[in-house]
DNA sequence: AATTAAACGAGACGGTACGTCTCGTCTTATT
DNA sequence: AATAAGACGAGACGTACCGTCTCGTTTAATT
């Protein structure tokens, strides 16, 4: 039989609390500058709140990852009948992916966050290749499924991550491009 | 008529011994973990020195990358007659990149660097995309240039990089498959 | 009501270790050497701890006088029963005052923390013109006190700091040349 | 036979250029915040050559002192008549002399210097004690000379210092009455 | 109801690193 | 040889956060 314990039950309204002011610390200034004692501060939590329930910041990232307040609004992909079209404007989507008005970009702040956190990195693959995505990328492989989905679902992914650390432009051609080179230009119609 | 400068002239032993701290304590213990004031130490130098020539460590770090001081010794492919072998096996040597003890990845340093600082993003892609990898890929894509090639080099190193980040495992196997999702299986052989 | 203050209280221990060490620092080196890091290193404490409580160096050291850690020797003055000469005795007890091996006088030490820091100077005077002092010298006017005590005592009392400041010697003949000048000769004998 | 010298001889350009700005620097944020590399930008001169000349800022004060350019426009005493008035009159002005807007006492500054550079508290001294001050003490001491004299302007100037220090206020009347106490009030008149 | 213990806000603590400033010495090219 | 310019190693400045550790208050479950 378990102790029981007594005393008070975690407070929801702090855990609230703690993961919107991370989000919005985050989204305005980045992965970087986001520091305990600013969720704290903004969080009107004491810091101590923060260290019981997470070990670091990229854990408190990476729960709000998880309940979907980052990123949630791209897991949806757009549908036009075109896979090829729809998969290349998701990919768009997601390397835009930007809120900061100093241009620290959103994605490049959730590498960041990744590289420093394993449970981040975990999380943000796995939402980013969140169902809707893999299901369109599927019909366009012709049904392919597993390791070969994956495989191709990381190039695309990776290939966009890529390019965004490496601070170069890619428009709607490149999408595509990139789209057809790992889909494959004739499989869908065959 | 150009105005001569007089006064002394930048210590070159003093660059050398900042390149060469940076580069030593960010293999052994991470970007994260790298400091302006940890480099000034271990160089024997004082800090302005370091402040007066780079605006931060991640640009310490570019120069580094730059001279080839990192990531120098994983520039040459190998050689099996069979390019989507070797393809594969230089993949797998860029992910296992990694020399903390801690258990940092290197390669996932990189990228936290890279999203740090736009100067390291950018060489970061340069190096890993060096020639001889657009060589060999260019031939195994049946003599693809521009941006076909760049596209499906995007597509192989950032999958790579997205599974690194994502902590999962990646054996062989996984990166034949990959390989052969973005090269194709059959256009080599035809 | 008033609002309760939750939260750790000041730490005495830190507190006494800080003017311990400011004190220590003090004498052997003098105030133009004394650093904030160097008290905060030797006192074993983070520098924020110092800065929380002080605005700056002479603000540490004027509470240090205020406690009477420095100085509180000096107070008690002699009693041979001629005031005169216990006046001249004292004066120049005052003027020797000096602990630093590398000659820095201690007096000449407290004068630039009072030039440099307010409280500092508005305590040194309270503290060097002590009761003892204030007392005799009331007694060797014949019975003097309010501004006119304050006016001798301050004759006094600057003459040796200005001595002391342009590193004249001052032999214990220029010190009751002194005494006489501002108390007068013939007053005690009336 | 004397060595020749050949080569440049000292610049009195550059001299100047320093000393002018030592002192405009002086006046305008205190001994505290002069600096020799703000000196040197100012008066648009290289640091090694203040170095090669004064050992230190200290150095630089006391021989813009000697040189009358701090101090000197308080050289001469009013003449009414009555002694006991002029010198009050005088050591008033000394009292307030300051310049700085940030409310830094010039007064507090010079004994700063004088604190911290034994040439500068030489001259401060010669400087204040100057011939004008001596001969309208000595006639109010009724032709009092030597050691006498000097233990009596020692007082008088002491004391003014010794408040300037401790940030009290001293008018007029507080004046009359510390010249009485060191003159005396019978003396002159006798 | 009284007791008990944990969660909470607040924030002090010993530290480390930041990026800037000044020190005094040392090159360099010019005059 | 003296100069203006300024790079250099050194280290203090005052600030921001780190993660840990009290405090006193509030809130449940257990007696």
């Amino acid at each position: 039989m378990a102790l029981a314990r007594t005393g008070p039950v975690r407070s929801e309204a702090a855990r609230m609390a703690i993961l919107d002011a991370a989000v919005s610390l985050f989204t305005e200034r980045g992965y970087d500058h986001l520091t305990m004692e600013g969720i704290a501060r903004r969080a009107g939590v004491g810091k101590q709140t923060i260290y019981r329930w997470w070990p670091g910041k990229g854990d408190v990232i990476a729960e709000a990852i998880l309940e979907g307040r980052l990123l949630s609004d791209r897991r949806d992909l757009p549908d036009t009948g075109d896979a090829r079209t729809d998969l290349a404007a998701w990919l768009s989507e997601l390397f835009t992916l930007r809120a900061s008005p100093d241009g620290e970009g959103l994605l490049r702040s959730l590498v960041a966050a990744a590289a420093g956190s394993a449970e981040t990195g975990r999380r943000l693959r796995t939402e980013i290749l969140a169902a809707p995505l893999m299901e369109r990328l599927s019909q366009a492989l012709g049904g392919a499924s597993g390791p070969q989905l994956h495989a191709a679902a990381d190039a695309l992914v990776g290939a966009v991550i890529l390019r965004a650390l490496s601070r170069e432009e890619f428009d709607v051609a490149d999408m595509l491009l990139l789209v057809d080179t790992v889909v494959g230009r004739s499989d869908p119609s065959s």
